[in-house]
DNA sequence: GCGATCAGAT
DNA sequence: CACATCTGATCGC
């Protein structure tokens, strides 16, 4: 995880560690590492030769995991300068040895990633004799990202990893007979404690963060994808599509346009690996290698095959949209976006498009993070005892967790008797905070966060 | 000297 | 654009 996690990335009250295998005094060891999905900055540490313990994971995760390998390393290989490649978690698992005499050999040999499958509740024992519960969740946010509750004699936990909270994902949620015990009482302010421990109250939701400044209403994944294709039919069937899938997570435009277009997506040889490994039959069945095969693309992002492979980036003011092999090229962005400009970028496009212009990009407002509205729909879904930030901003000194708290108050379990007697809270007294406690620096919220945040993160 | 971690830019 | 990724600097064994 980022640097500034509170509690140094454990799951407290247990002694599991999640998205953090950097190396911590012996006295302080983890009992339990937990991975909720690979994105790098979930997966600090692990990438040490020296890294030697058990790691919990999805399926996915562990696939994507063994077979990452960074961009320097697959440009090598494709330029033949490396023989084979280069899979820098490869030490996480190491096979026997098959020798010349039919034998294996077991020295060095060991699998660190023992994965879980969904929604199956599995006991573990921590070092100390303790045990937990693990439970494994679909967090909505990339392939093989998962959510995890953690149950055990010290109250239950939920960790989000990194999620998206959309609508149907939450009803979803309330549907599940694993989480049902933790879902709060649909007339609220009702007392919990007089129940015979049939429902359950989350001693803390670890939540993702990245979003929780943001104000916006963001679309859904759906009114993005749908509102994207709408686009993308009126451009001239001779139009090539560059998708700037630059991260994990942005699968659903893929999905979305070849169900729309009835067409492969050319990835590249990485994408295709990790992409055929995962357990998503349909993302495995639209994704092809041969770019001649289809019009829309999400090959390298440094290294475009010579059908959507252009001379300069879009936005410069001399931008040739015409690539290599004389295809036009549309390009395809991901971005941040509120719905409002959402509904109105779609309408101002589609005028545009009516009128003749030419355009050469889509911006598509896929967030794979929730914004603070579907945050705290989210932890009032549960009414945990505590809300505590995945990621912190190391230069707000603890302004952010103060304001976190306060922006989930309401959404807490209105008995206040336990909380924050398991969990220590945030350092900072923010009745009193000025921007100066900043450590005197020339750093101050309303520059850090911008305008918008800084008034949202008062006003609670 | 190298691997691991951090800071900064995109 | 993007909060994930890459690069180069710095730390530390």
């Amino acid at each position: 995880m980022p640097s500034g996690t509170p509690f140094n990335s454990f799951a407290l009250p247990y002694r599991i560690r999640v998205d953090n295998f950097t190396s911590i005094t012996d006295d302080n060891a983890a009992a339990l590492h937990l991975l909720t999905h690979t994105h790098s900055d979930h997966i600090v540490g692990l990438s040490a030769q020296s890294f030697g313990y058990k790691v919990v994971c999805s399926k996915d995760a562990k696939e994507m995991l063994l077979r990452h390998e960074v961009y320097a390393e697959r440009e090598l290989l494709q330029l033949q300068l490396r023989s084979q490649k280069t899979r820098t978690y490869s030490h996480l698992k190491v096979d026997p040895i098959r020798a010349s005499d039919g034998n294996l050999y077991h020295f060095g040999s060991r699998d660190l990633l023992e994965t879980l499958p969904m929604h199956t509740p599995k006991e573990y024992e921590l070092s100390d004799g303790e045990c937990v519960t693990i439970t494994l969740l679909d967090a909505n946010h990339c392939p093989g990202a998962v959510m995890f509750l953690i149950e055990g004699s010290q109250g239950a936990v939920l960790h989000t990893g990194d999620f998206r909270a959309e609508p149907w994902f939450l009803e979803s949620l309330t549907r599940n007979p694993i989480l049902q015990p933790y879902l709060a009482p649909r007339t609220s302010g009702g007392s919990r404690t007089s129940n015979c421990n049939i429902v359950k109250t989350l001693e803390a939701i670890y939540l993702d963060t990245a979003n929780v400044l943001s104000t916006l209403s963001v679309p859904t994944k759906e009114k993005a994808t749908s509102g994207l294709v709408i686009l993308m039919r009126m451009f001239a069937d001779a139009v090539y599509f560059f998708i700037n899938s630059w991260t994990w997570g942005y699968e659903d435009v893929l999905k979305a346009i070849s169900r729309e277009f009835s067409c492969p997506i050319h990835v590249d040889r990485y994408k295709y690996s990790v992409y055929q490994h995962t357990s998503d039959p349909f993302l495995r069945s639209i994704i092809t290698q041969d770019p001649s095969s289809t019009r829309f693309h999400a090959c390298e992002r440094f290294h475009r095959c010579e059908y959507v492979a252009v001379d300069d980036e879009p936005g410069q003011s001399q931008y040739n949209p015409i690539s290599h092999l004389g295809k036009r090229v549309v390009y395809i962005n991901p971005v941040n976006m509120g719905s409002q400009s959402w509904d109105l970028y779609v309408k101002d496009t589609q005028a545009r498009l009516s009128r003749g212009e030419e355009i050469h990009n889509l911006l598509v407002p896929l967030s794979r993070h929730s914004p603070l509205n579907e945050l705290r729909d989210f932890v009032a879904l549960f009414q945990p005892h505590r809300v505590i930030p995945n990621t912190l901003d190391p230069r707000l000194h603890g302004f952010d967790w103060a304001a976190i708290d306060r922006m989930f108050a309401d959404c807490l379990n209105p008995d206040l008797g336990t909380r924050g007697v398991i969990l220590p809270g945030p350092q900072l007294d923010i009745d009193n905070f000025v921007d100066e406690d900043l450590a005197g620096e020339d750093v101050t919220l309303r520059n850090l966060v911008g305008e918008g945040a800084a008034d949202a993160a008062e006003r609670w």
